[in-house]
DNA sequence: AATATATCCTACAATTTATGTAGGAATTGC
DNA sequence: GCAATTCCTACATAAATTGTAGGATATATT
């Protein structure tokens, strides 16, 4: 039932490109000493957003990483789903697999309901949206 | 972000054993068959919940278990807690260990909030109201 | 052209978690 | 005594997690 690191290095990836919007790009070595990451682990995370197409990479000295799209246009449920897999609490049954009367039962009272309520918290964070939260002076808004 | 067997597993059995919780007891034999799971495997859980609390057992000849509270006074919230973990997304941030300030504005924004809802829900869940969404006939009712 | 700085790719490795199986001990009803 | 149970411990296998390591590739700067 946790995030994994991939999912929460991820997520600070990304927000830490979109607190950094205006510039260029930024290195991953910059990024990493910000969050405290191993450089390359998060080399590896950062891959696979790339991959996924929500950054974009400029190779070689003074090169590094931006966002491949505007913060408010990235989803925080998508970015996890790329990390982390579908971000379901439990895989939905298979379509030749029949479940006991118990099991559905449980499923659709209680492992939906998680399903479709982590769903709607993430896919309804953008990027900006978070970095909106920040305040410049360290502190933190709480009334999101 | 996956519940494990041990947690669906272990849920089904408190389910199964509030369904026929008229009866004294009910061995594991017939509840591993109904729910088609390995009884070897199902024993293991089963003593995860006796220890806990939630369920009690018969030794000997015609023994079994039955639940050790009633239906109503059972939260799906605290067996799952004992089953899978904290039932977090993310761990509490530790105290001596300063959190980045982008770690604890998607702490804030996000990964609470999950912890949050997903709590709502499974904390407000009795097996009680779970069985009572179980049609005699073997249908199901949605609108729980 | 050389160098330093970056990303990129693949492979490996250690640890933990998940998912059981196995053997047999202990208890009890019949 | 016997069969049916729960109970306890250990072991086994596989997968996921969490990285590290080595080096290839690309590019800006000098």
């Amino acid at each position: 039932m946790k995030i994994s690191t991939r999912g929460r290095y991820g997520t600070r990836l990304l927000i830490d490109l979109a607190e950094h919007v205006r510039e260029d790009h930024v290195s991953l070595a910059s990024v990493a000493e910000r969050q405290a990451i191993s450089i390359r682990y998060l080399e590896q995370v950062a891959v696979i957003l790339r991959r996924a197409g929500f950054i974009r990479s400029v190779k070689g000295a003074s090169g590094g990483y931006a966002l491949a799209k505007k913060p408010e246009d990235i989803l925080i449920g998508d970015a996890l789903r790329v990390l982390e897999g579908d971000m379901l609490v439990v895989d939905p049954p298979l379509p030749h697999v029949k479940e006991t009367k118990l099991q559905r039962c449980i499923r659709l009272t209680v492992f939906d309901r998680l399903n479709d309520r982590i769903a709607s918290i993430i896919d309804r964070k953008t990027l900006a949206s978070i970095v909106g939260t920040i305040d410049p002076d360290e502190s933190y808004m709480y009334f999101i």
